[in-house]
DNA sequence: TGTTATCAACTCTCACACGA
DNA sequence: TCGTGTGAGAGTTGATAACA
């Protein structure tokens, strides 16, 4: 496993590890001896520090940093790091694993919070000062300009950052007369409305660029040796003005400006805006402002988006989780108050499954002793091949009888105010083998109760799934009533008194019996992988159905950044009708599309990074989507499909195109049309950081495009 | 042998129609 | 107004078969 390495110019340049890094280790892996620590620790800093050199030699911008260790040979040629600059042992120049490392995974939140966390001294400060440089340079709608573009137009405004009270303090503004090709074409003339006559009477580059610097001295900026001074930085609309025009500019006329120190963090913002807003962002005030009330909302960190910090994500936002707290920090829902001790909630939802399903056969051997039990036999696919164990069409086999066992956890409906429970996806009426015996567990805060139901009280349809995925048992508690413990007791009387129900158990879940199916399902590989991975990461705690929802909110937050001029409309085809027996509308949560960006449906799906235990690998699943379905007239029901990857490490997020992982999902796809994309990393990887990489290589190998990334 | 495609089970959440 | 029923959205997990 990994710890990941992301030093800072300060941690680089000190001779002794922090102590703080020694305590972090030594909370995570108690049993390693301090010594073993430090040697580790000393040795993963110098791969670090080699790394950084390695990413300095392919900026494009030189970085001032105060100390560097030799890299090893091979290091030169290697591809670029994740994003994270993680590093893993088995990637050491050595090729060998660090000593003391055995035990450590890859970082937690609370890694991450000492590292980033709000407070920490290594969080990064916001800037106290932003210069938003926008260049005008040549350019030719007929024909390339050779040998090269110049600038034309050298302006800056200089902002003191202060949230809304944020002021533009002066602006420089400098023409440039070109040398190379002096006449102005017309395009570039009516593109910019920089006349001949004006670029004809300036002075060339060579003389405005110490005017500029002298600029930037005049306001303290820069030392009178060429440094930086205070915490500030140049920032650009795009990467396009200093990573490439200027870069190259002063590249072929073997000029050279002395970056070092001062604004060589430049921080470059990948199209958040229109080029209309562009263009009026450098003709007025307003445009800087805005752009610089922006970042410092976004906490935007130089360090992060240095491009070439990570090859993948270079044209990618980078952005911080406290910018989310909003979304992140929301208080717990009423179900999730409820459950807040109870030891059965804290299981994922399979796993939860898998012990009702095991407090259901305890209950039926209890009532049923003299019965055999048996496993059902699993049966066939809709393609002819085997079903798995888990995918038969009963649970178990009773005395010849097909006994189904169905659980759910009672929850709050908000929108009705009362607690309800659903047993959803019961197939009653099958050609083959119906359902002989149903038993129902009944999860409520602190207790389960198993209940044989009648297989006619409170059954209803489940919509367009009845089809292929059966009906519901549904019972709700009553209006009114917010105690649990009263209101399970009214779901439980009511299906009681249907009269041919049946009580069969009632179990605390802090008992002996629910304590030990919690033992047994939390060794499995996949839970100890989640447990530890995921151990205080932001919405790790929520279920899969909250956390996608508020990964859905993370998105729609990110969309509008990266398209402020754009009108986005949460809830698309929110009045449609649907229904078969009833007609009612969609919804917002149920729309066709997540939301509209002007005239374009984006959708938008998330998936956990998951540990696959079949195949040992890390990967990532977006199931339920409406790809190109008959039932949508043979298109997709989006325009724009956004991808949500959730890791310890962060969202990473992705513009989705081609059909890299694409596949259908079964019934799910010829009855409702539902399509998934399924990417795995490498088989055997443990390692997150790595995993994650060539999965998001794989995507954008496939055409998929990196849109931002939120870091935890 | 490793990777990809496929299948189907699991449960959770939100929203609303309709009739008594 | 309340109780009941309906609809459809969501992600997670684990296995097998096919393919390279």
């Amino acid at each position: 496993m990994a710890l990941v390495v992301d030093l800072c110019a300060e941690e680089e340049a000190a001779d002794e590890v922090p102590e703080e890094w020694v305590r972090r280790v030594g909370e995570i892996c108690p049993c390693a001896p301090r010594e073993a620590v430090l040697a580790s620790l000393r040795e993963t800093r110098d791969v670090a520090c080699a790394v950084n050199q390695l990413l300095d030699s392919l900026s494009p911008v030189p970085r001032k940093r105060p100390r560097v260790e030799t890299a090893s040979p091979g290091q030169r040629g290697q591809e670029p790091l994740a994003e994270t600059g993680a590093k893993t042992t088995h990637d050491s120049p050595a090729g060998k694993a660090l000593p003391g490392w055995g035990s450590l995974r890859a970082p937690t939140a609370r890694d991450m919070k000492i590292r980033r966390g709000p407070g920490s001294p290594l969080q990064p400060k916001p800037f106290e000062y932003l210069v938003v440089l926008d260049f005008e340079w040549t350019a030719d709608n007929r024909r390339p300009v050779k040998p090269i573009s110049e600038i034309t137009q050298f302006p800056s405004v200089l902002v003191r950052l202060a949230g809304h009270k944020s002021t533009v303090i002066d602006e420089f503004n400098a023409y440039v007369r070109p040398t190379l090709n002096p006449i102005l074409p017309q395009f570039s003339i009516d593109l910019t409305g920089i006349t001949q006559d004006t670029v004809d009477k300036a002075a060339p580059l060579e003389e405005v660029l110490p005017q500029y610097l002298e600029w930037l001295r005049s306001h303290g900026l820069v030392s009178e040796d060429g440094r930086r001074q205070g915490h500030w930085a140049i920032c650009t609309w795009t990467d396009a003005d200093i990573g490439a025009q200027l870069v190259r500019e002063l590249s072929f006329k073997d000029q050279r400006l002395n970056w070092h120190g001062i604004p060589c963090d430049h921080a470059g913002f990948h199209e958040p805006c229109s080029g209309s807003e562009r263009k009026r962002g450098s003709e007025n005030r307003v445009g800087a402002l805005m752009l610089g009330q922006r970042m410092q909302k976004l906490w935007i960190n130089p360090w992060w988006t240095r491009p070439t910090l990570a090859r993948q994500w270079r044209s990618a936002l980078t952005l911080n989780a406290a910018q989310f707290a909003h979304i992140l920090e929301a208080s717990p829902t009423p179900t999730e108050a409820a459950y807040m001790d109870d030891p059965l909630a804290k299981m994922t939802v399979a796993q939860r499954g898998r012990i009702f399903q095991r407090v259901s056969l305890h209950a039926l051997a209890a009532m049923r002793p003299k019965s055999k039990f048996s496993k059902a036999p699993a049966g066939l696919c809709l393609n002819g091949q085997r079903r798995n164990r888990h995918q038969s069409e009963h649970d178990l086999k009773c005395d010849g009888r097909n006994v189904e066992c169905k659980g759910t956890t009672m929850r709050w409906d908000t929108f009705s105010q009362r607690w309800d429970a659903m047993w959803l996806g019961i197939k009653f009426h099958q050609k083959v083998g119906s359902i002989d015996d149903l038993v129902l567990s009944l999860h409520s805060p602190g207790r389960v109760d198993v209940l044989l139901h009648d297989l006619t009280s409170y059954v209803s349809h489940h919509g367009v799934r009845t089809r292929s995925r059966g009906h519901s048992v549904c019972v709700n508690a009553g209006q009114g009533l917010v105690d649990p413990a009263q209101a399970c007791e009214n779901i439980r009387r009511k299906l009681l008194s249907a009269g041919a129900s049946l009580q069969m158990a009632t179990w605390d879940t802090h008992s002996a019996l629910v304590a030990e199916f919690i033992h047994e399902e939390s060794k499995s590989e996949a839970a100890e992988m989640f447990t530890i991975c995921y151990r205080d990461v932001p919405l790790s705690q929520k279920t899969p159905t909250s956390r996608a929802l508020c990964l859905q909110r993370l998105a729609f937050e990110v969309d509008h950044y990266l398209h402020p001029r754009s009108s986005l409309q949460y809830g698309f085809g929110k009045a449609d009708l649907v229904g078969v027996k009833v007609l009612m509308r969609r919804g917002p949560a149920r729309a066709r599309a997540d939301w509209l960006r002007d005239n374009v449906r984006v959708e938008f799906k998330s998936s956990k990074l998951s540990w696959n235990r079949a195949n040992s690998c890390w990967l990532v699943c977006f199931a339920g989507i409406k790809y190109a379905h008959a039932s949508e007239g043979g298109s997709a029901a989006y325009d724009d499909l956004l991808l949500g990857i959730y890791s310890p490490l962060g969202l990473h997020l992705l513009r989705y195109a081609g059909n890299v992982g694409l596949s259908t999902q079964g019934v799910g796809t010829t009855i409702e049309g539902y399509h998934r994309i399924v990417v795995q990393g490498p088989s055997r990887e443990e390692d997150i950081a790595a995993a994650l990489q060539v999965i998001l290589g794989k995507l954008k190998a496939g055409g998929c495009e990196a849109l931002a990334m939120i870091r935890w």
